[in-house]
DNA sequence: CAAACCTGTGAACCATGATTCATTATTCCT
DNA sequence: AGGAATAATGAATCATGGTTCACAGGTTTG
């Protein structure tokens, strides 16, 4: 690369500046190619070899840039998973009545995690080792919290009957991930229309729970 | 051991009983040791060498009587699990107004698992490998199961608003489970008293899923 | 009683896949 | 350009813990 060699680096700003973009896009890298291998093989074909490959760098490099490969994984988790919590929490900020941000909350996530089947079964169900399985319930406390402060705004608003706002939104998030545990499972044949079935109820059921009265 | 030479074994059958007995006797007392390791140091402190210390045998005596690790795993899950479905199922075949049968099997279930902690800690959600992962997904089919007659029981009562049997009874499940998430975490405090509450709170919300009518 | 046969033993073996590190290539600064 | 500093490489190393197996001790059969 042809630098024009400016008078003086002010301080080590430009060089700095630079090596540091290129650390933190080799860093960028791996982290979407370890999240692409998870989509597509699950964790059980996510080996740094393999991400290192799709990163096209060598196996050493990943520890370049990662301490360890749960480090890694933990990115990557926070990564898919953060945008997901981010989602849920839009709707617990939202306007309009409680039970229908509830309702809509839980459907969009059950439908996002319907597209990507397998990125979501490898974040929701998949057998995994030990370390990513922590870093699982870490995300997991996360979403969980997300409901909660959409359940505390229905309570507050008085749309929602009296709960103890934590325990309903464990419920609210465990619900619907059992829910999807089944369809998402690998081998089940997706069918589409049994799953715009199954996010319709379960949001219902999800909503039922909390609901001040019957429709 | 004497044995008083009878005139002819008819068959092979007193020998063959007795040995019978004996390895019968050392698979249970090896699967009441995995249980008991796990039920103390959990999946991560559960290894061969360790239960067969504890069962009193050589590790290698362990693969006499399981073809594997992964086997020997599969029942204790077994073991453990079955009896918690059949609670759920007793409830099921039960009398009495099936939203009332729900609310003290969620109750039940819970109170189960928060007394054996450790255990149900690892049976529900306790990071471990990919085979005993494996096996606990089947454990949690089956518990959904049970729950699933229970529903269908209440709907065909009438006593249940229309939903659809197998997503309820996912959501229910998912949603108990995911309360005892939390509170079984291994460092939490065993305060007794908020158990006490969260188990009320969560089999109303189980009931309140379904419930034809607000109370 | 001896041969055939189980069953138990536990140290050695092995597979897996993360992690390291001596070496080589690149980039930065004067 | 020259030399230090930094980054990349990937084959070798290592740790873990399940699994095997050649052998010993005891039991059954004839």
């Amino acid at each position: 690369m042809v630098r024009v060699s400016t008078t003086a680096p002010t301080t080590t700003a430009p060089p700095n500046r630079a090596r540091v973009l290129r650390l933190q896009s080799a860093h960028t890298t791996l982290l979407h190619a370890a999240r692409d291998i998870v989509a597509e093989h699950g964790w059980q074909g996510a080996q740094i070899a393999l991400i290192a490959a799709r990163a096209g760098v060598a196996t050493g490099s990943v520890y370049r840039h990662f301490a360890s490969k749960a480090d890694l994984f933990a990115e990557v988790l926070a990564l898919v998973s953060q945008r997901e919590v981010d989602v849920v929490d839009a709707f617990a900020r939202g306007e309009g009545p409680a039970p229908d941000r509830l309702r809509d909350a839980v459907a969009t996530f059950m439908t996002r995690a319907l597209r990507r089947r397998r990125l979501a079964y490898a974040l929701i169900a998949e057998p995994c080792e030990p370390a990513i399985d922590q870093a699982r319930l870490v995300y997991r406390a996360a979403l969980v919290r997300a409901f909660e402060r959409l359940v505390e705004d229905g309570l507050v608003r008085g749309e929602f009957r009296k709960v103890h706002a934590a325990t309903a939104a464990s419920c609210v998030a465990g619900a619907m991930m059992e829910s999807l545990v089944g369809p998402l499972a690998p081998d089940v044949a997706p069918e589409t229309r049994t799953a715009t079935t199954l996010v319709r109820n379960t949001a219902a059921l999800c909503v039922a729970m909390l609901a001040r009265e019957m429709a």
